[in-house]
DNA sequence: GCGTTATGTTACAAACTGTTACGAAGCTTC
DNA sequence: GAAGCTTCGTAACAGTTTGTAACATAACGC
Protein backbone atom coordinates (compact mmCIF):
# COMPACT_ATOMS: atom_id res chain seq x y z
CA UNK A 1 0.00 0.00 0.00
CA UNK A 2 1.31 3.35 -1.12
CA UNK A 3 1.67 5.96 1.64
CA UNK A 4 -0.78 8.46 1.64
CA UNK A 5 -0.12 12.20 3.78
CA UNK A 6 -2.89 13.01 6.00
CA UNK A 7 -3.29 16.66 6.62
CA UNK A 8 -4.58 16.76 9.98
CA UNK A 9 -5.94 20.58 11.15
CA UNK A 10 -6.82 20.57 14.54
CA UNK A 11 -5.86 23.09 17.04
CA UNK A 12 -6.84 21.29 20.49
CA UNK A 13 -3.22 19.94 20.56
CA UNK A 14 -3.99 16.82 22.68
CA UNK A 15 -6.53 15.55 20.26
CA UNK A 16 -4.08 16.19 17.08
CA UNK A 17 -1.40 14.57 19.01
CA UNK A 18 -3.31 11.45 19.51
CA UNK A 19 -5.21 11.34 16.41
CA UNK A 20 -1.77 12.08 14.48
CA UNK A 21 -0.18 8.73 16.53
CA UNK A 22 -3.00 6.61 15.84
CA UNK A 23 -3.04 7.55 12.30
CA UNK A 24 0.71 7.06 12.00
CA UNK A 25 0.28 3.77 13.03
CA UNK A 26 -1.94 2.70 10.87
CA UNK A 27 0.53 3.67 8.38
CA UNK A 28 -0.42 7.26 7.24
CA UNK A 29 2.00 10.20 6.68
CA UNK A 30 0.99 12.54 9.08
CA UNK A 31 0.97 16.58 8.73
CA UNK A 32 -0.48 18.63 11.36
CA UNK A 33 -1.38 22.33 10.96
CA UNK A 34 -2.98 24.14 13.89
CA UNK A 35 -4.82 26.99 12.08
CA UNK A 36 -6.15 28.02 8.80
CA UNK A 37 -2.40 30.06 7.85
CA UNK A 38 -1.35 26.31 8.40
CA UNK A 39 -3.44 24.37 6.45
CA UNK A 40 -3.01 26.39 3.45
CA UNK A 41 0.91 26.97 3.95
CA UNK A 42 1.02 22.71 4.28
CA UNK A 43 -1.00 22.09 1.54
CA UNK A 44 1.15 24.76 -1.01
CA UNK A 45 4.57 23.13 0.51
CA UNK A 46 3.58 19.71 -0.61
CA UNK A 47 1.45 16.66 -1.62
CA UNK A 48 -1.68 15.92 0.59
CA UNK A 49 -3.76 12.71 -0.15
CA UNK A 50 -6.65 14.05 2.34
CA UNK A 51 -6.77 16.95 4.93
CA UNK A 52 -9.04 15.90 8.36
CA UNK A 53 -10.28 19.61 9.45
CA UNK A 54 -11.53 19.96 12.48
CA UNK A 55 -14.25 22.63 12.66
CA UNK A 56 -14.11 22.89 16.29
CA UNK A 57 -12.30 26.78 15.89
CA UNK A 58 -15.61 27.71 15.14
CA UNK A 59 -18.37 27.31 12.55
CA UNK A 60 -17.91 29.40 10.20
CA UNK A 61 -13.95 29.39 10.39
CA UNK A 62 -13.73 25.41 9.83
CA UNK A 63 -16.13 25.63 7.13
CA UNK A 64 -14.38 28.66 5.51
CA UNK A 65 -11.54 27.10 5.67
CA UNK A 66 -12.51 24.43 3.82
CA UNK A 67 -14.19 26.44 1.45
CA UNK A 68 -10.61 28.03 0.12
CA UNK A 69 -9.44 24.83 0.07
CA UNK A 70 -11.50 23.69 -2.38
CA UNK A 71 -11.43 26.58 -3.77
CA UNK A 72 -7.66 25.99 -4.42
CA UNK A 73 -7.12 22.54 -5.32
CA UNK A 74 -9.41 19.44 -5.21
CA UNK A 75 -7.89 17.96 -2.16
CA UNK A 76 -10.91 15.17 -0.51
CA UNK A 77 -11.52 16.29 2.95
CA UNK A 78 -13.15 14.67 5.97
CA UNK A 79 -14.53 17.45 8.13
CA UNK A 80 -14.16 16.90 11.87
CA UNK A 81 -16.85 18.26 14.22
CA UNK A 82 -17.88 18.26 17.82
CA UNK A 83 -21.37 19.94 16.31
CA UNK A 84 -23.18 17.05 14.90
CA UNK A 85 -26.79 19.11 14.17
CA UNK A 86 -27.63 18.11 10.95
CA UNK A 87 -27.37 21.99 9.44
CA UNK A 88 -24.04 21.93 10.43
CA UNK A 89 -23.09 18.75 8.61
CA UNK A 90 -24.93 20.01 5.46
CA UNK A 91 -23.36 23.07 5.88
CA UNK A 92 -19.81 20.96 5.30
CA UNK A 93 -20.83 18.96 2.54
CA UNK A 94 -21.77 22.25 0.89
CA UNK A 95 -18.25 23.73 1.15
CA UNK A 96 -17.37 20.50 -0.84
CA UNK A 97 -16.55 18.32 2.40
CA UNK A 98 -16.39 14.65 1.25
CA UNK A 99 -17.50 13.12 4.50
CA UNK A 100 -18.53 14.85 8.14
CA UNK A 101 -17.91 13.09 11.57
CA UNK A 102 -19.06 13.91 14.59
CA UNK A 103 -17.59 14.12 17.64
CA UNK A 104 -16.33 12.09 19.64
CA UNK A 105 -15.65 9.21 17.03
CA UNK A 106 -14.48 5.60 17.07
CA UNK A 107 -10.81 5.39 15.65
CA UNK A 108 -11.67 2.95 13.58
CA UNK A 109 -14.20 4.16 11.61
CA UNK A 110 -12.53 6.83 10.97
CA UNK A 111 -10.10 4.94 9.42
CA UNK A 112 -12.63 3.34 7.71
CA UNK A 113 -14.07 6.52 6.39
CA UNK A 114 -10.87 7.72 5.59
CA UNK A 115 -9.77 4.71 3.40
CA UNK A 116 -13.07 5.12 1.50
CA UNK A 117 -12.27 8.51 0.64
CA UNK A 118 -8.98 7.59 -0.38
CA UNK A 119 -10.48 4.93 -2.73
CA UNK A 120 -12.87 6.75 -4.20
CA UNK A 121 -10.55 9.83 -4.64
CA UNK A 122 -7.80 7.31 -6.27
CA UNK A 123 -10.15 6.55 -9.04
CA UNK A 124 -8.90 8.56 -11.66
CA UNK A 125 -10.77 11.67 -11.97
CA UNK A 126 -12.91 11.05 -14.45
CA UNK A 127 -11.61 11.84 -17.79
CA UNK A 128 -14.51 11.45 -19.70
CA UNK A 129 -14.67 8.47 -20.68
CA UNK A 130 -13.09 8.78 -24.36
CA UNK A 131 -14.78 6.02 -26.82
CA UNK A 132 -12.64 2.97 -27.05
CA UNK A 133 -11.51 3.39 -30.78
CA UNK A 134 -11.81 -0.44 -30.55
CA UNK A 135 -12.25 -2.25 -33.66
CA UNK A 136 -13.32 -5.60 -34.04
CA UNK A 137 -11.42 -7.55 -37.41
CA UNK A 138 -11.83 -10.76 -38.64
CA UNK A 139 -10.88 -11.86 -42.32
CA UNK A 140 -11.53 -8.78 -44.21
CA UNK A 141 -14.56 -8.23 -42.25
CA UNK A 142 -14.67 -5.05 -39.96
CA UNK A 143 -16.82 -4.04 -37.36
CA UNK A 144 -15.73 0.28 -35.76
CA UNK A 145 -17.41 0.73 -32.82
CA UNK A 146 -16.64 4.60 -32.82
CA UNK A 147 -19.15 5.02 -35.48
CA UNK A 148 -21.08 2.01 -35.38
CA UNK A 149 -20.12 0.82 -38.98
CA UNK A 150 -19.73 -2.70 -40.95
CA UNK A 151 -17.80 -2.67 -43.83
CA UNK A 152 -17.29 -6.44 -46.03
CA UNK A 153 -13.97 -7.30 -46.88
CA UNK A 154 -13.65 -5.01 -50.43
CA UNK A 155 -14.50 -2.10 -47.99
CA UNK A 156 -17.78 -1.84 -49.07
CA UNK A 157 -20.10 -0.70 -46.10
CA UNK A 158 -22.58 -2.95 -45.06
CA UNK A 159 -25.78 -1.79 -44.11
CA UNK A 160 -27.06 -3.71 -40.81
CA UNK A 161 -29.82 -3.27 -38.29
CA UNK A 162 -29.27 -2.55 -35.11
CA UNK A 163 -29.55 -6.66 -33.97
CA UNK A 164 -27.86 -7.57 -36.73
CA UNK A 165 -24.76 -5.53 -36.04
CA UNK A 166 -24.76 -6.19 -32.43
CA UNK A 167 -24.88 -10.12 -33.50
CA UNK A 168 -21.72 -9.66 -35.57
CA UNK A 169 -20.09 -7.66 -32.96
CA UNK A 170 -20.32 -10.82 -30.82
CA UNK A 171 -19.18 -12.80 -33.30
CA UNK A 172 -16.24 -10.82 -33.97
CA UNK A 173 -14.84 -10.21 -30.47
CA UNK A 174 -15.11 -14.35 -30.28
CA UNK A 175 -13.85 -15.53 -33.46
CA UNK A 176 -13.19 -19.16 -34.42
CA UNK A 177 -15.08 -19.81 -31.23
CA UNK A 178 -18.11 -21.99 -30.55
CA UNK A 179 -21.05 -20.10 -29.10
CA UNK A 180 -23.73 -21.61 -28.13
CA UNK A 181 -27.12 -19.86 -28.61
CA UNK A 182 -27.21 -18.96 -24.56
CA UNK A 183 -24.08 -17.94 -24.66
CA UNK A 184 -24.96 -15.67 -27.63
CA UNK A 185 -27.97 -14.76 -25.89
CA UNK A 186 -25.97 -13.54 -23.28
CA UNK A 187 -23.83 -11.40 -24.73
CA UNK A 188 -26.58 -9.78 -26.61
CA UNK A 189 -27.74 -9.17 -23.14
CA UNK A 190 -31.36 -10.56 -23.90
CA UNK A 191 -31.83 -13.34 -22.04
CA UNK A 192 -35.18 -14.14 -23.68
CA UNK A 193 -33.86 -14.37 -26.59
CA UNK A 194 -32.22 -17.82 -25.51
CA UNK A 195 -35.56 -19.64 -25.58
CA UNK A 196 -36.82 -19.36 -28.87
CA UNK A 197 -35.42 -19.70 -32.30
CA UNK A 198 -35.04 -16.02 -32.16
CA UNK A 199 -31.37 -16.40 -32.71
CA UNK A 200 -31.39 -18.63 -35.56
CA UNK A 201 -33.28 -16.29 -37.44
CA UNK A 202 -30.97 -13.58 -36.62
CA UNK A 203 -28.22 -15.47 -37.86
CA UNK A 204 -30.19 -16.16 -41.34
CA UNK A 205 -30.33 -12.61 -41.61
CA UNK A 206 -26.51 -11.59 -40.98
CA UNK A 207 -25.98 -14.24 -42.69
CA UNK A 208 -28.02 -13.16 -46.13
CA UNK A 209 -26.60 -9.58 -45.47
CA UNK A 210 -22.49 -10.51 -45.23
CA UNK A 211 -21.72 -13.73 -46.71
CA UNK A 212 -23.07 -17.41 -46.35
CA UNK A 213 -19.87 -18.70 -45.48
CA UNK A 214 -18.91 -16.48 -42.48
CA UNK A 215 -20.86 -17.93 -39.50
CA UNK A 216 -21.08 -21.57 -39.64
CA UNK A 217 -23.24 -24.14 -37.98
CA UNK A 218 -21.89 -25.69 -35.60
CA UNK A 219 -24.78 -28.72 -35.22
CA UNK A 220 -25.69 -29.39 -31.94
CA UNK A 221 -23.89 -26.14 -30.30
CA UNK A 222 -24.08 -23.19 -32.34
CA UNK A 223 -22.50 -21.35 -34.68
CA UNK A 224 -19.32 -19.79 -34.99
CA UNK A 225 -17.54 -17.30 -36.81
CA UNK A 226 -14.91 -18.93 -38.98
CA UNK A 227 -12.47 -18.08 -42.08
CA UNK A 228 -14.11 -18.00 -45.46
CA UNK A 229 -11.92 -21.58 -45.68
CA UNK A 230 -13.01 -24.91 -47.84
CA UNK A 231 -11.43 -26.84 -44.84
CA UNK A 232 -14.82 -28.04 -43.40
CA UNK A 233 -12.81 -31.34 -42.24
CA UNK A 234 -11.99 -31.93 -38.12
CA UNK B 1 -31.25 19.22 -14.55
CA UNK B 2 -28.61 17.06 -13.84
CA UNK B 3 -29.54 13.99 -14.67
CA UNK B 4 -27.54 11.39 -12.48
CA UNK B 5 -29.26 8.16 -12.17
CA UNK B 6 -29.64 6.64 -8.90
CA UNK B 7 -30.40 2.91 -8.25
CA UNK B 8 -32.22 2.20 -4.95
CA UNK B 9 -32.22 -1.18 -3.48
CA UNK B 10 -34.97 -0.71 -1.02
CA UNK B 11 -37.25 -3.75 -0.22
CA UNK B 12 -39.37 -1.90 2.22
CA UNK B 13 -41.95 -0.66 -0.78
CA UNK B 14 -43.06 2.36 1.31
CA UNK B 15 -40.23 3.22 2.22
CA UNK B 16 -38.86 3.04 -1.29
CA UNK B 17 -41.62 5.10 -3.15
CA UNK B 18 -40.81 7.93 -0.42
CA UNK B 19 -37.12 8.16 -1.20
CA UNK B 20 -38.06 7.86 -4.60
CA UNK B 21 -40.19 10.93 -5.08
CA UNK B 22 -37.95 13.37 -3.04
CA UNK B 23 -34.74 12.25 -5.02
CA UNK B 24 -36.95 12.68 -8.33
CA UNK B 25 -38.02 16.06 -7.09
CA UNK B 26 -34.22 16.48 -6.31
CA UNK B 27 -33.66 16.02 -10.17
CA UNK B 28 -32.46 12.62 -10.27
CA UNK B 29 -33.21 9.54 -12.18
CA UNK B 30 -34.34 6.36 -10.03
CA UNK B 31 -34.46 3.04 -10.96
CA UNK B 32 -35.75 0.62 -7.86
CA UNK B 33 -34.77 -2.28 -7.09
CA UNK B 34 -35.98 -5.07 -4.14
CA UNK B 35 -34.17 -7.56 -4.14
CA UNK B 36 -30.34 -8.71 -5.25
CA UNK B 37 -30.97 -9.85 -8.60
CA UNK B 38 -33.39 -6.82 -9.58
CA UNK B 39 -30.46 -4.68 -8.15
CA UNK B 40 -27.77 -6.80 -10.49
CA UNK B 41 -29.64 -6.33 -13.21
CA UNK B 42 -30.03 -2.94 -13.14
CA UNK B 43 -26.35 -2.65 -12.74
CA UNK B 44 -25.73 -4.84 -16.17
CA UNK B 45 -27.79 -2.18 -18.13
CA UNK B 46 -24.53 -0.31 -17.16
CA UNK B 47 -26.94 3.34 -16.46
CA UNK B 48 -25.94 3.83 -13.08
CA UNK B 49 -24.10 6.71 -11.11
CA UNK B 50 -24.21 5.73 -7.76
CA UNK B 51 -26.34 3.23 -5.61
CA UNK B 52 -28.35 3.71 -2.74
CA UNK B 53 -28.28 -0.12 -0.64
CA UNK B 54 -30.53 -0.70 2.31
CA UNK B 55 -28.89 -2.91 4.39
CA UNK B 56 -32.14 -3.88 6.36
CA UNK B 57 -32.34 -6.68 4.13
CA UNK B 58 -30.63 -8.10 6.84
CA UNK B 59 -27.03 -6.93 7.55
CA UNK B 60 -24.70 -9.90 5.87
CA UNK B 61 -27.35 -9.85 2.59
CA UNK B 62 -26.55 -6.14 2.10
CA UNK B 63 -23.13 -6.18 2.47
CA UNK B 64 -22.79 -9.22 1.07
CA UNK B 65 -24.24 -7.46 -2.03
CA UNK B 66 -22.40 -4.40 -1.90
CA UNK B 67 -19.41 -6.60 -1.87
CA UNK B 68 -20.64 -8.46 -5.28
CA UNK B 69 -21.41 -5.12 -6.75
CA UNK B 70 -17.89 -3.70 -5.63
CA UNK B 71 -16.03 -6.58 -7.42
CA UNK B 72 -17.93 -6.04 -10.61
CA UNK B 73 -18.08 -2.40 -11.16
CA UNK B 74 -17.02 0.88 -9.22
CA UNK B 75 -20.30 2.36 -9.02
CA UNK B 76 -20.09 4.54 -5.51
CA UNK B 77 -22.43 3.09 -3.04
CA UNK B 78 -24.27 4.96 -0.06
CA UNK B 79 -25.57 1.81 2.32
CA UNK B 80 -28.58 3.02 4.17
CA UNK B 81 -29.33 1.30 7.25
CA UNK B 82 -30.93 1.05 10.49
CA UNK B 83 -27.86 -0.81 12.02
CA UNK B 84 -26.08 1.62 13.41
CA UNK B 85 -23.55 0.48 15.40
CA UNK B 86 -19.98 1.12 14.64
CA UNK B 87 -19.39 -2.37 14.04
CA UNK B 88 -21.53 -2.78 11.56
CA UNK B 89 -20.84 0.74 9.49
CA UNK B 90 -17.32 -0.49 9.56
CA UNK B 91 -18.25 -3.67 7.64
CA UNK B 92 -19.67 -1.59 5.23
CA UNK B 93 -16.80 0.27 4.61
CA UNK B 94 -14.76 -2.73 4.95
CA UNK B 95 -16.67 -4.10 1.39
CA UNK B 96 -16.45 -0.93 -0.22
CA UNK B 97 -19.21 1.22 0.33
CA UNK B 98 -18.55 5.30 0.16
CA UNK B 99 -20.75 6.13 2.42
CA UNK B 100 -22.97 4.74 5.47
CA UNK B 101 -25.98 6.59 6.56
CA UNK B 102 -27.96 5.39 9.69
CA UNK B 103 -31.92 5.32 9.42
CA UNK B 104 -33.92 7.58 10.38
CA UNK B 105 -31.75 10.19 8.51
CA UNK B 106 -32.54 13.92 7.41
CA UNK B 107 -33.03 13.67 3.55
CA UNK B 108 -31.58 16.78 2.75
CA UNK B 109 -28.26 15.35 4.33
CA UNK B 110 -28.57 12.07 2.59
CA UNK B 111 -28.89 14.28 -0.58
CA UNK B 112 -26.00 16.25 0.73
CA UNK B 113 -24.33 13.22 0.69
CA UNK B 114 -25.49 11.98 -2.39
CA UNK B 115 -24.32 15.13 -3.53
CA UNK B 116 -20.57 14.61 -2.27
CA UNK B 117 -19.96 10.90 -3.25
CA UNK B 118 -21.04 11.75 -7.16
CA UNK B 119 -18.46 14.52 -6.87
CA UNK B 120 -15.79 13.10 -5.72
CA UNK B 121 -16.85 9.97 -7.93
CA UNK B 122 -16.25 12.43 -10.94
CA UNK B 123 -19.33 10.94 -12.17
CA UNK B 124 -21.00 14.20 -13.60
CA UNK B 125 -21.67 13.16 -16.79
CA UNK B 126 -25.31 15.26 -16.47
CA UNK B 127 -23.23 18.47 -15.28
CA UNK B 128 -20.47 17.10 -17.55
CA UNK B 129 -17.32 19.09 -16.75
CA UNK B 130 -17.07 21.13 -14.29
CA UNK B 131 -18.25 24.06 -15.59
CA UNK B 132 -20.68 25.00 -14.75
CA UNK B 133 -23.29 25.19 -16.70
CA UNK B 134 -21.79 28.04 -18.97
CA UNK B 135 -21.43 26.48 -21.89
CA UNK B 136 -22.01 23.34 -23.23
CA UNK B 137 -20.03 22.20 -26.66
CA UNK B 138 -20.11 19.23 -28.70
CA UNK B 139 -18.63 18.56 -32.30
CA UNK B 140 -19.03 22.05 -32.99
CA UNK B 141 -22.30 22.64 -31.29
CA UNK B 142 -22.50 24.70 -28.44
CA UNK B 143 -24.74 26.02 -26.30
CA UNK B 144 -24.45 29.53 -24.53
CA UNK B 145 -26.45 29.68 -21.15
CA UNK B 146 -25.40 32.92 -20.35
CA UNK B 147 -26.89 33.94 -24.09
CA UNK B 148 -29.15 30.87 -23.85
CA UNK B 149 -27.79 30.81 -27.63
CA UNK B 150 -27.35 27.57 -29.94
CA UNK B 151 -24.22 27.72 -32.26
CA UNK B 152 -23.48 25.25 -35.44
CA UNK B 153 -20.16 23.80 -35.96
CA UNK B 154 -19.57 26.73 -38.22
CA UNK B 155 -19.88 29.60 -35.95
CA UNK B 156 -23.65 29.90 -37.21
CA UNK B 157 -26.88 30.83 -34.91
CA UNK B 158 -29.32 28.13 -35.19
CA UNK B 159 -32.58 29.70 -33.93
CA UNK B 160 -34.66 27.06 -31.74
CA UNK B 161 -38.01 27.15 -29.72
CA UNK B 162 -37.57 26.94 -25.85
CA UNK B 163 -38.41 23.34 -26.16
CA UNK B 164 -36.25 22.57 -28.70
CA UNK B 165 -33.32 24.49 -26.50
CA UNK B 166 -34.21 22.50 -23.67
CA UNK B 167 -33.80 19.51 -25.24
CA UNK B 168 -30.62 20.31 -26.78
CA UNK B 169 -29.27 21.04 -24.00
CA UNK B 170 -29.91 17.79 -22.05
CA UNK B 171 -28.05 16.31 -24.90
CA UNK B 172 -25.31 18.36 -24.43
CA UNK B 173 -25.44 17.80 -20.77
CA UNK B 174 -24.98 13.99 -21.16
CA UNK B 175 -22.56 13.51 -24.68
CA UNK B 176 -22.59 10.08 -25.97
CA UNK B 177 -25.14 8.44 -23.41
CA UNK B 178 -28.44 6.91 -24.68
CA UNK B 179 -30.47 8.38 -22.91
CA UNK B 180 -34.24 7.26 -22.58
CA UNK B 181 -37.52 8.99 -22.93
CA UNK B 182 -38.25 8.83 -19.83
CA UNK B 183 -34.64 10.26 -18.72
CA UNK B 184 -35.31 13.16 -21.28
CA UNK B 185 -38.35 13.81 -19.60
CA UNK B 186 -37.46 13.71 -16.44
CA UNK B 187 -34.49 15.83 -17.48
CA UNK B 188 -36.88 18.16 -18.73
CA UNK B 189 -38.85 18.34 -15.76
CA UNK B 190 -42.22 17.54 -17.88
CA UNK B 191 -43.29 13.51 -16.60
CA UNK B 192 -46.44 13.65 -19.16
CA UNK B 193 -43.70 14.07 -22.19
CA UNK B 194 -43.04 10.21 -20.44
CA UNK B 195 -46.03 8.93 -22.00
CA UNK B 196 -46.75 10.20 -25.55
CA UNK B 197 -44.90 10.56 -28.41
CA UNK B 198 -43.98 14.27 -27.51
CA UNK B 199 -40.04 13.41 -27.38
CA UNK B 200 -40.00 11.92 -30.90
CA UNK B 201 -41.60 14.80 -32.33
CA UNK B 202 -39.35 17.01 -30.91
CA UNK B 203 -36.59 14.96 -31.59
CA UNK B 204 -37.85 15.01 -35.04
CA UNK B 205 -37.93 18.90 -35.31
CA UNK B 206 -34.90 19.59 -33.44
CA UNK B 207 -32.69 16.86 -36.07
CA UNK B 208 -34.48 18.72 -38.80
CA UNK B 209 -33.46 22.45 -37.30
CA UNK B 210 -29.52 21.03 -36.41
CA UNK B 211 -27.81 17.77 -38.38
CA UNK B 212 -29.99 14.56 -38.71
CA UNK B 213 -26.98 12.91 -37.70
CA UNK B 214 -26.58 14.59 -34.50
CA UNK B 215 -28.74 12.62 -32.87
CA UNK B 216 -28.75 8.75 -33.48
CA UNK B 217 -31.22 6.92 -32.22
CA UNK B 218 -30.91 3.73 -30.04
CA UNK B 219 -33.96 1.24 -30.98
CA UNK B 220 -35.67 0.20 -28.13
CA UNK B 221 -34.15 2.45 -25.49
CA UNK B 222 -34.07 6.30 -27.28
CA UNK B 223 -31.54 8.39 -28.37
CA UNK B 224 -27.75 9.51 -27.69
CA UNK B 225 -25.70 12.72 -29.07
CA UNK B 226 -22.87 11.14 -30.63
CA UNK B 227 -20.73 12.48 -33.78
CA UNK B 228 -19.85 11.34 -36.84
CA UNK B 229 -16.65 12.84 -36.55
CA UNK B 230 -15.62 14.30 -33.02
CA UNK B 231 -13.41 15.98 -34.77
CA UNK B 232 -13.91 19.54 -33.67
CA UNK B 233 -13.75 20.36 -30.19
CA UNK B 234 -12.70 23.64 -29.76
C1' DG C 1 -33.62 -46.27 -45.77
C1' DC C 2 -36.28 -44.28 -41.93
C1' DG C 3 -37.48 -41.75 -38.08
C1' DT C 4 -35.88 -38.14 -35.22
C1' DT C 5 -33.81 -33.98 -34.32
C1' DA C 6 -31.60 -29.74 -35.57
C1' DT C 7 -31.34 -26.04 -38.67
C1' DG C 8 -32.75 -22.91 -42.79
C1' DT C 9 -36.26 -20.17 -44.56
C1' DT C 10 -40.36 -17.78 -45.24
C1' DA C 11 -44.53 -15.34 -43.86
C1' DC C 12 -46.79 -12.77 -40.67
C1' DA C 13 -47.74 -9.85 -36.71
C1' DA C 14 -46.33 -6.81 -33.24
C1' DA C 15 -43.55 -3.16 -31.80
C1' DC C 16 -40.86 0.87 -32.77
C1' DT C 17 -39.77 5.05 -35.06
C1' DG C 18 -40.13 9.01 -38.66
C1' DT C 19 -43.06 12.20 -40.51
C1' DT C 20 -46.94 14.97 -41.50
C1' DA C 21 -51.22 17.34 -40.51
C1' DC C 22 -54.00 19.55 -37.43
C1' DG C 23 -55.64 22.08 -33.58
C1' DA C 24 -55.03 24.30 -29.08
C1' DA C 25 -52.58 27.63 -26.53
C1' DG C 26 -49.70 31.51 -26.08
C1' DC C 27 -47.68 35.74 -27.75
C1' DT C 28 -47.31 39.98 -30.69
C1' DT C 29 -49.12 43.67 -33.16
C1' DC C 30 -52.49 46.64 -34.42
C1' DG D 1 -60.02 42.61 -28.42
C1' DA D 2 -58.89 40.41 -33.13
C1' DA D 3 -55.77 38.77 -36.61
C1' DG D 4 -51.59 36.61 -37.38
C1' DC D 5 -47.73 34.04 -36.01
C1' DT D 6 -45.20 30.63 -33.39
C1' DT D 7 -44.95 26.77 -30.50
C1' DC D 8 -46.00 22.24 -29.35
C1' DG D 9 -48.66 18.10 -28.36
C1' DT D 10 -51.83 14.47 -30.32
C1' DA D 11 -53.24 11.63 -33.84
C1' DA D 12 -52.63 9.16 -37.86
C1' DC D 13 -50.08 6.84 -41.38
C1' DA D 14 -45.92 4.72 -43.43
C1' DG D 15 -41.64 2.34 -43.23
C1' DT D 16 -38.52 -0.57 -40.66
C1' DT D 17 -37.15 -3.95 -37.42
C1' DT D 18 -37.58 -8.18 -35.10
C1' DG D 19 -39.63 -12.19 -32.88
C1' DT D 20 -42.90 -16.24 -33.46
C1' DA D 21 -44.82 -19.71 -35.96
C1' DA D 22 -44.90 -22.77 -39.50
C1' DC D 23 -43.00 -25.48 -42.87
C1' DA D 24 -39.00 -27.25 -45.58
C1' DT D 25 -34.59 -29.18 -45.60
C1' DA D 26 -30.44 -31.24 -43.87
C1' DA D 27 -27.88 -34.12 -40.56
C1' DC D 28 -27.63 -37.83 -37.48
C1' DG D 29 -28.43 -42.52 -35.32
C1' DC D 30 -30.22 -46.86 -35.99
Amino acid sequence: MSLHRLLLVEDDADMAAMLAAYLQRQGFYITRADSRDGALAALRSGRVDLILLDVSLGPDNGVQICAEIRQAQDVPIIMVSALSADHQRMAGYEVGADDYIAKPFNPDLLLARIRAVLRRAGRAPSLSHRRRDSVLRFAGWRYDAGRDEVTAPGGWQVSLSSRETALLRVFLANPLIPLTREEIAAALDDDEAAGGRAIDVLVGRLRQKTDPALIRTERGIGYVLSADVASEDA
